[in-house]
DNA sequence: TATGAATGAGTGTTCATTCAT
DNA sequence: GATGAATGAACACTCATTCAT
């Protein structure tokens, strides 16, 4: 018997996974997860449906591994530039890059969000594994040094002033742009509005060179 | 044997039309829209599946039914209110308020915003209806008036600075509130400082009474 | 309490019925019986559905009432016109009276018969009050003075020259008009044609003047 | 306890699918297309409905499954025979084979004219593959061979003809016996005279020795 | 008499999952 | 290790019929 080789299945169960999970992350994206469907699923992984229970223990599985894969480390990256002039400036730069995090992950954080809306226990192990807290931490530390620089108000809180940019950051990079649909010249106002009330609301106090405020 | 109380069958279409919307509504709170069944909203409703198909054209017509069922006048009341003595106030109130909103209609919020994010010709339909609409216009009616009273920096887009508030207040109440579980000890803190963060970017400068600022 | 006329109600029980069977006749022609539903029907008619119920014991029985209701009295009139003088004339005549009558009822038609090859009993009750039985007895009758006039073989079986003509209609004015769905030039030509076969088939025999065949 | 065969399960996909194809044969034909049940057929055939959807796509499919399974090729087979010495053995023959092929298929037969009498797509679709068309050639090219013999009557088109034969083939072996359900000594009586009409209609002019007619 | 609110049994179909191979 | 045949429970939805009014 020779070997017949009309199907080259791969005898490797890393690819396998790994094709699984791409596939099911591009078909989650477009279906959204309760109308995906996991036939559709092992057919864009070109293999067998059964193989989703095998290795993830089911859809439910199928999406944890998809969620837990993309953790790439670049989404606090972004964090690492040096500080900007003003905070009008970082404000504006935090916007234009979470915007670009955010459009590029546009469809899987709706996936997301929704199945964070919808069950309570995958919102809870969301919270604890989100990348947000890392992000928020980062952000601490970076206004923190801009506060050092004299250029934020030290009396401010810094976890405060951290959620805050975050909120504005999250509100124009996802509500505004994904959910409310602004159109591009809105969402450009708003955006450096928001640069500006950032940093009328944080900054330190102006100094006349005499000392009176 | 009295009065066998098996079935009550109320021969009152509106009240069963109620009744299945107050089911609906729980039964999609609880489960989600896509995981609730016909059957057991049916079921809560204590009336035949079928009636969802003859009173609202299937499941989505239900859905859509409570949506708008639950558009009571009161959502764009909080603008009615007197003006506050400083924009931090009024931060401060409209926080309140809308926490107060949100917390009521959590439930609700989160079915139709997970629908939102799955469903595009939901969100564009949704979009279009949405209060939200009201309130950025209700918002910016009440902010002009904080410009003629001299309160609020006349130089500001209102248009943004309402979007900044409602942007706030959308955080504070729900996402923090809702989603992020943040505790109570922080929302609080975080309400107080948005509200001055809101009240710096904002109000007019202040004038000496000389008049020199 | 004064009348409220809202509705004009017809307190005429006959005339309700008769507008059920007219509707029905109608749905069921366009829809065929399995497909017909009694909110359409009774929504054809103007009435509640229950009444369907109440007068004709249900769905089953208002096909009955609208198969009793047709049968008009002119079914069999086309056999009382002059004879022809050929039995080839009265062939072709017969043809087109038959062709005309089928093509006013064959939506109807399609329904009885469909009705006839998936119900035993309807068939059973269908072929006892069948109008071809008439049909039948009045062709006999008709070809019998043929035979007295000479122009028919007097050796043939009646009944069997009866069935042959009317066979070779249904065959033309239904199988081959409304099922095979030949087209216009070929029906011609084969009515013309069996016309011509039904005529060598029963005629008499030819007989030289000097009485030699 | 020995075997427990509860369910045989066989895992051979086309016992599978052919077990379908004859239970819904069996079931369409006693309770019709539109009170069939894909359940009552997936009982019967002692598998999944589910299966009726993946192998045939729907009920609809399994239905036209059905009909091309049983398209074997001895349709045509009794065309095949040696030419007989006179047309009206030529017809009897017809009507005998033809007789015998609608007896067997019968429940099959009244399956398909219902779908074709209710539904226009099917009755396109079925007029364009139905084995009539096959039949109707092969019959037009054995009448030749009774021309070219001398017996048929040269002067007649060969198309009408071979309708002509057809029509009354499905007279006597559908219509009479299946749908009027006519009696076997009617039956035989009206056979032998079609015969016989069939012979006089078509047969060539008999000619005398010395070559008068 | 007539209504229409209400029903329940049943429809074809879907899909994640199981299991013999 | 991998397949794909097979499943069963559940799905939204349909419709002739019932019954309180």
């Amino acid at each position: 018997m020779s070997t017949p080789e009309t199907k080259p299945r791969l005898r490797d169960r890393q690819a396998t996974q790994d094709a699984l999970i791409a596939a099911a992350a591009a078909v989650f994206a477009e279906k959204g997860y309760e109308n995906a469907t996991t036939r559709s699923i092992a057919e864009a992984a070109n293999c067998s449906e059964a193989l989703i229970q095998r290795y993830f223990n089911g859809k439910e599985g199928l999406l944890l591994a998809v969620l837990q894969q993309n953790k790439e480390p670049d989404h606090t990256a972004f964090l690492d530039r040096p500080l900007c002039s003003s905070l009008v400036d970082e404000a504006e730069a935090t916007f234009a890059n979470l915007t670009k995090v955010f459009a590029a992950r546009a469809k899987q954080m709706r996936i997301v969000l929704s199945r964070v809306l919808l069950d309570p226990g995958f919102q809870a192990e969301f919270n604890r594994i989100s990348v947000r807290n890392q992000v928020k931490i980062g952000m601490e530390a970076r206004l923190a040094r801009y506060a050092e620089a004299g250029l934020l108000n030290s009396a401010i809180d810094l976890r405060s002033a951290a959620e805050f940019l975050m909120s504005l950051a999250f509100q124009l990079a996802f509500m505004h742009r994904e959910i409310h649909q602004s159109d591009p010249t809105e969402l450009r106002r708003l955006a450096a509005d928001f640069a500006i009330f950032f940093g009328r609301a944080v900054s330190a106090p102006t100094t006349k060179p005499d000392g009176t405020p």
